[in-house]
DNA sequence: GCAATTTACGCAAGCGCTTGCGAAAACTTG
DNA sequence: CAAGTTTTCGCAAGCGCTTGCGTAAATTGC
């Protein structure tokens, strides 16, 4: 059997409420002991029961992190961010992975129904909506999005401007002199892609190039999508010279599409990628990308959270962050 | 302010206890009782708070996953594997990442000690021993490793046969004519890495080789130290002919290394790398890989751990897969 | 050295749920 | 239809902790 509060109350010969105030570090207890007190329970190797604390403090300091896909290193990298923060505030993780199927979102969400963890965060996935508004009146809206528009601005959020991004991508690549750029990205009903190719349509306007919708494409983040995109775009009316390719795993397998074609990058096909990891800057030749500030996405929106919990915060905070365009080979025109 | 099971009693005009055992699905609670509870329930959107069920029941239904490294591309899928499992099972997980630190082990760990969760399965990492000793007498262990040997034969196991593995993948190497294997694993004071030199060795052994020790070397799973030690390499006095690189983002490191030196694979030096996953196959050349049954690796663990948690098994149990070799460009000689 | 403060501690209720046990109600059976 | 059996349900204790409140002890001030 566990040793609880009551043992140790009963060898220091002090109440449980003494106890619980020595080990909580609050006022109220004498520095004699106090200091008995965490002896003996340091000796005994006492561990609070977390779900009893949690029951009675209504608070477990624990946040959950719901991520959309766990294939994704830029989100990976954005959880050990999260994660370093928590830790520094005393806070532990616990990390749901959705594979973006939507109801395990909402499966989760009841961690946060059921009191379990103090508060969640978002990580990409789509918008479904009436879940999240369900959960977000019934509770206090103790959550936070990370890169994930909402219809209403209902939530706090973290958000990267692609739409930013993505105009730098465009105008670069114009600069490299390429003319028919194409923009693949990721299902049309996610309000972040429209973001993306608001972006996209801009920046040719700006640049005084003509937009083509047939340029604009959407498949699934995974590396089949990618490669599949590439066989039917090369077969269709109006071939691109130049790729933005706004998802992970989706770039990868366009590049293998690309070079499996017989194909050179950057002479036939330029391509612009995204997330600044291993993948990107290992594939051959190494990839021009939008690097998400994943370190700051995942520092500010726990410290959203947090503030969203202690302070009991109800107004919604939105914080954009800009990606920043690193020029590798990828995307270098051999004739400029 | 939440719903609980006591607003639900009153609206159905029964005990707390009838409600309980109506949602839990238990016996002595009549058809129609039963049919109305639930309704109710369902119609306020009643959601049982889960620390108190936890804190009553001795029972959370969730375990901890505890991750040595999260960008292991390898240990992701082995997550994903048992959560997966897990789902079926009526089990949610919560993810850990220690990032290899021992003392952050330690206080996930808690998680189990403090009854937060069922049960543990640990991934990967170093052995420490001490601590999880304590735990697991503290306890009744109700923890898993992951490729992870223990110094005792103490805990459930599930072990990919490392040993075993690098023994073909010299085989295969020698096959293919080269001469001069070096081995590339991790810390020397990890039992693990052990297993690895036993088999390298013992493949040299049979196909009458020479067993060099300059030509075994231990580094850190990253891919700076993958680069760092082919340049150590070069330098040597001992220049090896093909490489078994044994941990993930080390042979990302080295394969550049190799590369940048101007080298060429397979034609200056074979590789063989560890893990099929996407980096080592998108990587140029495409490595060959020991690849490890990640998908059965997660499935056992978390079976065996709900033995043991279920029947309260106290007897390890231990179960060793075997990597399969996957042959791709970087290991096949050109002059065969 | 005695009243007025402050500090240290214990009491007990309560967090939301589960579960053993006993009583009442509903069924059997001959 | 009475006695026995089974089913249905409520009572109450308890899981291990926190916290408001009240009182006793220690401290201060003059």
């Amino acid at each position: 059997m566990q040793i609880t509060l009551k043992d140790i109350a009963r060898m220091a010969d002090v109440a449980e409420s003494t106890v619980s105030r020595a080990l909580n570090d609050k006022p109220g207890v004498g520095r004699e002991t106090k200091l008995k007190i965490l002896k003996i329970a340091k000796e005994n190797n006492y561990r609070p029961n977390q779900l009893a604390r949690g029951l009675a403090a209504k608070k477990t300091n624990m946040i959950a992190v719901i991520l959309a896909e766990m294939d994704s290193p830029g989100n990976i990298e954005i959880v050990k961010s999260i994660e370093k923060a928590a830790d520094e505030k005393g806070y532990q993780i616990i990390l749901c992975n959705t594979n973006n199927q939507e109801d395990k979102e909402e499966s989760y969400l009841s961690l946060l129904e059921s009191n379990q963890v103090d508060g969640a965060i978002f990580i990409g996935g789509k918008l479904v909506g009436s879940h999240l508004l369900r959960a977000s009146f019934s509770q206090d809206n103790r959550i936070v999005l990370v890169n994930r528009l909402a219809e209403e601005n209902f939530f706090t959020s973290v958000l990267t401007d692609y739409s930013q991004g993505i105009y730098q991508a465009v105008e670069h690549l114009v600069e490299e002199n390429f003319k028919k750029i194409a923009l693949v990205c990721g299902s049309r009903d996610d309000l972040i892609e429209e973001e993306k190719i608001s972006g996209y349509k801009n920046a040719l306007r700006d640049s005084g190039l003509d937009l083509n919708q047939e340029l604009i494409f959407s498949t699934a983040n995974d590396r089949q999508a990618g490669y599949n995109v590439f066989l039917e775009i090369i077969e269709g009316d109006v071939i691109p010279d130049a790729f933005i390719s706004t998802r992970e795993l989706t770039t990868i397998g366009l590049v293998e599409a690309i070079k499996m074609g017989g194909y050179f990058i950057p002479d036939d096909f330029a391509v612009v990628g995204y997330g600044d990891n291993i993948l990107t800057s290992v594939i051959d030749p190494p990839l021009t990308v939008l690097s998400e500030p994943v370190e700051e996405l995942g520092k500010s929106s726990l410290e959203f959270l947090l503030k969203l919990i202690n302070d009991n915060l109800d107004s919604q905070q939105i914080k954009v962050l800009t990606p920043e365009l690193i020029i590798r080979e990828s995307s270098i025109s051999k004739y400029n």
